[in-house]
DNA sequence: TGGATGTACCTATCAGTGATAGATAAGGAG
DNA sequence: CTCCTTATCTATCACTGATAGGTACATCCA
């Protein structure tokens, strides 16, 4: 049994269990090892945690970064469902990751996209905020997605269904749209910035 | 000692120690009464916490609703930041919220927020979807935020200090250029509308 | 070869958690 | 005077995350 046995069989049981119900001697018992052996791997149960949120957004993490001359509005696009589509694939998943911060390795893949966007045309202050604002306003959305989905009781009659896909991609053009724009009509010298903290 | 008692209380105690070490018994001893005593007013801690989350959001849920002829895109905004500050307003306030359903009070605020919106000469479908994109957006705002400030272990040498509120103003601001320019290039003459679901 | 060291587990135990069962006191209604 | 409801109590349950300290085994170095 290594890190990487524990973190699988964690993700495992977080899809049949659900985020609440995760405990460390439910997953002892699924890796065959007493609970305290769990310590030896992970100093407390938020460390473990993490190394699963990190693993969970792996697909998103991983995927091939944008290529100069592509079409910036696509690619802005297919990042934020990429990212929307990752947090699906694990029950809770925007919760597991919601609770956990960026790694370096993060910040490099966010640079590079600023400096893609940057690069195709748009003021950096702009491209920040609208990959900002893609990415808190998918994770929100995905939040209330499994929300609906995990233990909703006395649902159905409330609001009958909603097409959570349909309302993510409507509220992604809105972004995008206010983006382009922003974009066609930039006459003004983008100001010092902020910088990025969670951008995806 | 009744239920609103109890509300209170545990949300004072909420703000104190935040929202994961918030425990049945330290929220009884700080009313003088043992730990079980709650169960006569609750069914259970989430039944406890839902009406925390409703108790949290009084100050936008009894905010004036929007009046005919008011302009919707200042409404918009307020709206909005109404929202954003109220979620602001308890510690952990927007996993608070994000656990919780809406209330029928609330859906008929909705209905009413909706209607101006298309009064207003909004594609109800367009209005709908901005509504859902900038509430949304909100709870993934402050969701980091208070993560941020919250128990945030090795931040500050992360990302020195991310200004919030601009980011908050300036994702605000791409979502309704999105929507406006959509309600521009509406080929559809807006009609004055009537409205079937008006309860409120 | 043999001791030291580090790895990867174990047993035993702790304080704290949400929740239930069942008793009890006070007060009003008939 | 009795019945019923309200609001609390005591006692206890199963379970949680976490720590202390011991143990078998492998590897490395003298």
């Amino acid at each position: 049994m290594n890190r990487e046995t524990v973190i699988a069989q964690a993700l495992d049981l977080l899809d049949e269990v659900g985020l609440d119900a995760i405990s460390t001697r439910q997953l002892a018992r699924r890796l065959g090892v007493e609970q305290p052996s769990l310590y030896w791997h992970f100093r407390n149960k938020k460390e473990l945690l993490s190394a699963m949120a990190e693993a969970a957004m792996a697909p998103h993490a991983t995927a091939p970064l944008p290529a100069p001359g592509q079409d910036w509005r696509e690619w802005f696009l297919d990042n934020t469902r990429s990212f929307r589509r990752t947090l699906l694939m694990r029950r809770d998943g925007a919760r597991l990751h919601s609770g956990s911060s960026p790694g370096p390795a993060d910040l490099d893949r966010i640079a590079h996209k600023m400096a893609f966007l940057t690069a195709s045309g748009l003021p950096e202050k702009d491209a920040q905020m609208a990959m900002m604002a893609a990415s808190r306003f998918t994770v929100g959305s995905v939040l209330e997605e499994q929300a609906d989905t995990d233990s909703s009781t006395a649902r159905a009659a409330n609001v009958p269904t909603i097409d959570h896909q349909a309302a993510f991609e409507a509220g992604l053009a809105l972004i995008l749209d206010g983006l382009a724009h922003r974009a066609e009509h930039a006459q003004e010298p983008t100001r010092p910035l902020p910088d990025p903290d969670r951008i995806n």
